[in-house]
DNA sequence: GCTTATCTACCTATCGATAGGTAGGGTCGT
DNA sequence: ACGACCCTACCTATCGATAGGTAGATAAGC
């Protein structure tokens, strides 16, 4: 499988010497995009196999026939989704070793990217989602949602790796580890729970 | 939707007057029972979307109309699953108030369940899946998985407040919710990154 | 003889995917 | 300037496979 493939590079390249808009709704957007929010919207909702081409092609006002022309099979479709998303994720999170920006408030960045997710978006992190498919997703969809999670982490070590005390190495990997799994659980709660003040609980005993 | 309905209440009464076989692969446990562990197996692994009526059929070596004469509905045996799953869940972790049982045996003893979900199923918490689905389920089985979790931080929270010195009630429930989350996210991160040490580090640095 | 459990056979709806066509916008040679 | 040609982005129509669900017959057990 090849997860540099086609549909995401098309993505990247051709759309993006206009400026990026980020959401869906926008008309503005180009097919590509439009599609990609649709398919985004409805997998963080209730997952990879509740998303048909027809669902999204009604979204986006075109025909799922249209969609396979921009994404040939579901799994093209499903790598594209993300790989954007986890693209978007990591440029939100910026240089975790930035001098300028202090690892506290990076922290509470991270958290808030979570925050954003499920209190703006009401919905679930879509690498959560597909974490929890694994087993029924195809294997360029699984390496995807991997890479969040090992970007995820690193990102996190690097920044807990910048605190004084210095912490212990192996100490700092686990805590990264712990803390992403931390919030992902968070969300998973406060989803299920419909509640957002779930979150803020844990998030506020979240002690690194 | 009566959550309390004729497959799971059949379940637990027509078929308990014999010693109940707790898993699948098992020939002399009663069909209802092989189709339930079938359909947990199979939603724990790809989710409640990746499963059919077909697959459990074939699993269990029945047609697929026989498993609707057990469980009328998909919904149906969603419901009675997630029902049997939870039961079986609260029932491993006993009695949080047993002046026997020491709290830190106890809290041990939870995070032994998130474990053995993880290690000996190779598979994730059921409710962890569905809870990622939450928007693309049935009613019934969303209220199923939403009781399991205020099961689970209600019993920690029993077992917290158990604690010297005594915590705040407030904490204890935060503490809960917290532990929660984290295991659950553990479950998932181990899961799709394919790693039991995973699992490992982030429950040994789990400080209630 | 009624109930339970299973079967065969089938239905309708929807799935992902493909074939083939059309309208419009470039790009080329002349 | 003007076709000839190709590419993009959509369309209609359809495919085979599979989804959840139903009807009705059969055979065994109380």
């Amino acid at each position: 499988m090849d997860i540099e493939g086609s549909a995401i590079n098309r993505y990247l390249s051709i759309d993006r010497h206009k400026d990026v808009k980020t959401n869906m709704g926008d008309l503005d957007a180009t097919t590509t995009e439009r599609i990609l929010a649709a398919a985004e919207a409805r997998v963080r909702s209730g997952g990879y196999h509740a998303v048909s081409f027809r669902d999204i092609a009604a979204d986006v006002g075109i025909k799922s026939s249209s969609v396979h022309h921009h994404f040939p099979t579901k799994e093209d479709l499903g790598v594209a989704v993300a790989q954007a998303y986890t693209d978007r994720f990591m440029a939100a999170l910026g240089d975790p070793e930035d001098p300028q920006r202090e690892p506290g408030a990076l922290l509470a960045l991270y958290v808030d990217l979570f925050r954003g997710a499920l209190r703006s978006d009401r919905r679930m992190c879509l690498c959560g989602v597909l974490a929890a498919e694994t087993a029924g997703l195809p294997l360029g969809v699984n390496a995807v949602a991997r890479a969040f999670f090992t970007r995820n982490v690193a990102w996190l070590e690097s920044v807990l790796k910048r605190r004084r005390p210095r912490p212990r190495p192996e100490r700092a990997h686990d805590e990264a580890l712990k803390m992403v799994a931390t919030l992902e659980g968070a969300t998973l709660l406060a989803h299920t729970l419909a509640s957002d003040d779930v979150f803020e609980r844990i998030a506020a005993s979240i002690d690194v």
